[in-house]
DNA sequence: AAAATTAAGTTGCAAATGAAACCAAGTCAA
DNA sequence: TTGACTTGGTTTCATTTGCAACTTAATTTT
């Protein structure tokens, strides 16, 4: 951490320990997705959303996944191209598609579900469950600060937005 | 935290938690660079490094900020390209480039430090010391899991190699 | 001494991504 | 009823990024 003498030093920065953190973390679970079935990171998450809750249209993946809706959106074409996900329109409001998993698309997270679980337990080695309660709480508060500067500095800016930088 | 029950929920996906947690911190800290002077993540950070120590070479970079190569290059080249960098041929090895940040640069540099120290601050406040610490702390030993498990499950692959994936 | 290998860095190409514009559908005010 | 506005989602275009191949230079092996 930078001291009270506020010299610069990128190795010592917040953000870039972060960034580092972020890419070893992600690093650890993508690859299973995108080497087992070739998905992206918001194929995947679109898929893993959709696991959970069925069905619904893509504004509610964006709510739950934190992706931007462009993302989504394309997540979803390349998920239906592929025979895993199945759209309907919603007929009480035709601009909204109804989005559920096919059976491909279940089988294809019977697989993953497991794999990525173990790269969680694998990454959390040899922490305490009340370490990860620790570092699950300092991170949101962090969030919390975060989204609290950026809500501040742009009040337009939608809070599901991605970026990816530091 | 998936319990022993290991059922999958996206929302509370470690590696989704850190997905999460890196897009708010990242976000408040690349706008600052960004909307200034128009400065890519990999721009900022070959600044910031040659800020500390110079010269460097472009494979000292790499080593000291997690950068892939072809983005430092890139990022080299476009900083050379705005005039807030300059290029030397080492004489002792004329394969590798002396690289030091002009006048201008500096400049930049004296400028967004103090925004950027003062973003990292907003996003740590009403953290303690202990607190920093022990997040820092936590981070770090995560971080250590994933590079393991990264390197036994691939042993070609470079650790500073960059993903952006979870 | 010459060939092979390694190193430092760059470039090409395809895919991914971000920003903005766009389209169809639904809602609301006049 | 109609026009204006909002919503849900898609597409376009430009930029960024990842992967692999390439170039030049230095070192090592034969």
């Amino acid at each position: 951490m930078n001291g009270p003498a506020r010299i610069f030093r990128l190795e010592r920065f917040f953000p870039y320990l972060v960034r580092r953190y972020y890419r070893a973390t992600s690093g650890t679970v993508s690859r299973i997705y995108k080497s087992r079935f070739g998905l992206s990171v918001h194929e995947w998450r679109t898929m893993a959303v959709l696991n959970d809750y069925e069905p619904l249209s893509a504004k509610e993946i964006v709510a739950r996944s934190s992706m931007d809706k462009v993302n989504v959106s394309r997540a979803i074409a390349s998920l239906k191209r592929d025979g895993r996900l199945e759209r309907h329109v919603d007929p009480t409001d035709r601009r909204r598609a109804l989005l559920r998993l096919t059976g491909q698309g279940k089988r294809v997270m019977r697989e993953l579900v497991p794999l990525v679980l173990a790269a969680e337990q694998r990454l959390l080695h040899g922490l305490s469950e009340a370490e990860i309660a620790q570092l699950e709480s300092l991170m949101r508060r962090v969030e919390q600060n975060a989204e609290r500067v950026l809500a501040d500095e742009a009040p337009a800016a939608s809070d599901t937005h991605e970026e990816a930088r530091a």
